[in-house]
DNA sequence: AAACTACTTTACGTTTACGTAAACTTTATC
DNA sequence: GATAAAGTTTACGTAAACGTAAAGTAGTTT
């Protein structure tokens, strides 16, 4: 098996590249749920999954107040009377808004590079040109508008 | 004309929904550069653009020194030598990547979210034979794993 | 002129997400 | 059995992004 059922805090500090204070503090926030043999934490692969929930969350711009929400309810959804499955439905539909404001906004953003690429460019092939021209030519007052 | 070519502080914190604190927290942190008129701000709609591109960094989870670093970086640039421009290039393409990164985040997101909804999906037609059945059934014992 | 509204500055308070140091225990190694 | 290596708790510190008074100014409406 490939997969390893248990890990030691180092190890996923060192798979996940974050310190163990950070996962400590996940643990103190109720984030993950480690077992302990004696005083030591052993993490499950639960755990380990979680890990890269609150990791992912964080670069979409998740609090960890957010994905604890999320972790809690899909608890509770597990042992799911109906009005928890339904409130867990309309949650996913908000998440789905959510993403998708996100992704207009990585979109928006890709467009906006674009064009600051395309400037640069330009204003890089105007400074080749001068040079190749080596005449030193009197620079226009340009009046770049902000996009 | 239709765009309007300055703004008050509380215009702004109207249409962006933002207090108007914010918008002083983002001039003292030198992201906004509103004139004066005696005492009192006025903003110019190159303000009002980077109002919105602060806000929507936000929601991709950059924090306000990064993106003052983009402002900055991109106003260099403008009157830019080489130097500049070429640094600005190696800068976008790597915010590239993190976008890149980041829908490859939200993707997965969006798989976790199907695989969840169809399980919340399954669960409620579970429950709803049983309500059918009308005859109370012994209930599994239910080992749901965890994705 | 009084009151209301919108704006201002100053400054201390708060939450989030850890960093960092100190002092201690447990386990492996020489 | 000393000592290092990896783990632990406790606790204070910090940066970011504002919130929240408090107290004052500037214009304008009644």
């Amino acid at each position: 098996m490939d997969i390893k059922q248990t890990y030691s805090i180092s190890e996923l500090a060192k798979e996940f590249d974050v310190t163990t204070r950070s996962i400590r503090f996940y643990e103190d926030q109720e984030l993950l749920k480690p077992t302990r043999r004696g005083q030591t934490r052993i993490f499950s692969s639960k755990d380990r999954v979680r890990l890269k929930l609150i990791l992912r969350g964080k670069r979409m711009g998740f609090s960890l107040a957010e994905t604890k929400e999320l972790f809690d309810l899909w608890d509770e959804t597990l042992s799911g009377n109906e009005k928890q499955l339904l409130k867990m439905l309309t949650i996913l539909e908000n998440k789905r808004a959510q993403l998708e404001q996100q992704k207009n906004d990585i979109a928006q953003a890709e467009m906006e590079m674009d064009t600051a690429e395309a400037r640069c460019r330009e204003a890089l092939a105007e400074l080749q040109k001068k040079k190749k021209q080596q005449a030193p030519v009197k620079e226009e007052a340009r009046q770049t508008a902000e996009n």
